[in-house]
DNA sequence: GAGGAATTACTTGATATCAAGATACTTGAC
DNA sequence: GTCAAGTATCTTGATATCAAGTAATTCCTC
């Protein structure tokens, strides 16, 4: 059984076997999968007119529970993304009448971001679409080895976040 | 324990239980990994003057050996990417004198891009270097799981490649 | 309170990527 | 041999992202 990346870690062996290239059985085949899973599940939120990042913002309004508003901030540390890549997101979302922009009560330099009626319709449909289509592509794992992940990926990210690396 | 994304997982669950979110424990958590990982590396990669897919086009041709040279479709097969994505990396590249194109004698439609002998120095001292950070990076993995991750990984791949999906 | 440091959202300019299409060449059926 | 179909690379126009910087507001220390 040979993937890849598994070709790639036996290609550097002969190639060039200074370099210890198996940190790539996980890294590179990380990397891959989550190329391909992004292909898929983007063609998935097309059909609802949205871009994955769009979902995103949508889907961390729709999750907070009532009244549906964060603010920009928030969005944009859930996401991993830089300040300006938000602002941009929410132009977008706004035009398209999915959230509103309305000023903070609390903090004059702040918004809220507000989900409207039509956003959270559309987020609903969405993510019942989505999460399908997950559960579809976790398939192709045994699931003991679907199980095992979970853990470690887990375990992982904790470590990752405790550090503040992330 | 808890992660970023059990928490999301739990929001899901208590705000639209309609839906099942649990396949976010395996996808979302790997893309938060990723984004964070592509992170990190290319902050080492900005030391050797590259971007993380420029480094990817010098590595795929020095351990494609001897003599060090691809077509441009071969590149973009083994990067995942669309044929424009890499000629203007291929672009840039030559723009530093890491790589050259040449004509390919064998089909007048194609080319060959060699590692320039300044291109195959600098793929090798920045591999040495990227290696090592991943290296230091699965530190945070117990043996035994990053041993198990490599193998499901591995599974995972394995039965996307067969399936013609990747 | 007053004043400096931190925070918030946004702007700008640069780059990377994609989808779709153009052009030149090769392959294969007949 | 001819020509249609396929292939290889590149071009174009649109979008997403980032890093760095700005202006308004809040927080903190004294």
């Amino acid at each position: 059984m040979s993937d890849h990346v598994a070709r790639v870690v036996r290609q550097w062996k002969s190639e060039y076997p200074e370099v210890d290239a198996s940190p790539m059985y996980v890294l590179a085949r990380m990397m891959r999968l989550n190329m391909q899973i992004n292909k898929d599940l983007s063609a998935n939120f097309a059909k609802f007119g949205l871009a994955t990042g769009d979902f995103d913002v949508l889907a961390t309004l729709r999750r907070s529970g009532e009244p549906y508003a964060l603010r920009p901030t928030e969005l944009t540390r859930s996401s991993m993304l830089t300040s300006g890549t938000m602002t941009s997101r929410l132009d977008k979302l706004e035009k398209l009448g999915l959230v509103c922009r309305n000023p903070n009560p609390e903090d004059r330099r702040a918004l809220m971001i507000h989900l409207t009626d039509k956003g959270r319709s559309l987020v609903e449909e969405a993510a019942a679409a989505h999460f399908e289509m997950e559960a579809e592509m976790l398939k192709v794992l045994d699931p003991q080895d679907r199980k095992a992940l979970e853990g470690i990926l887990e375990r992982w990210s904790h470590r990752l976040e405790e550090n503040g690396t992330m």
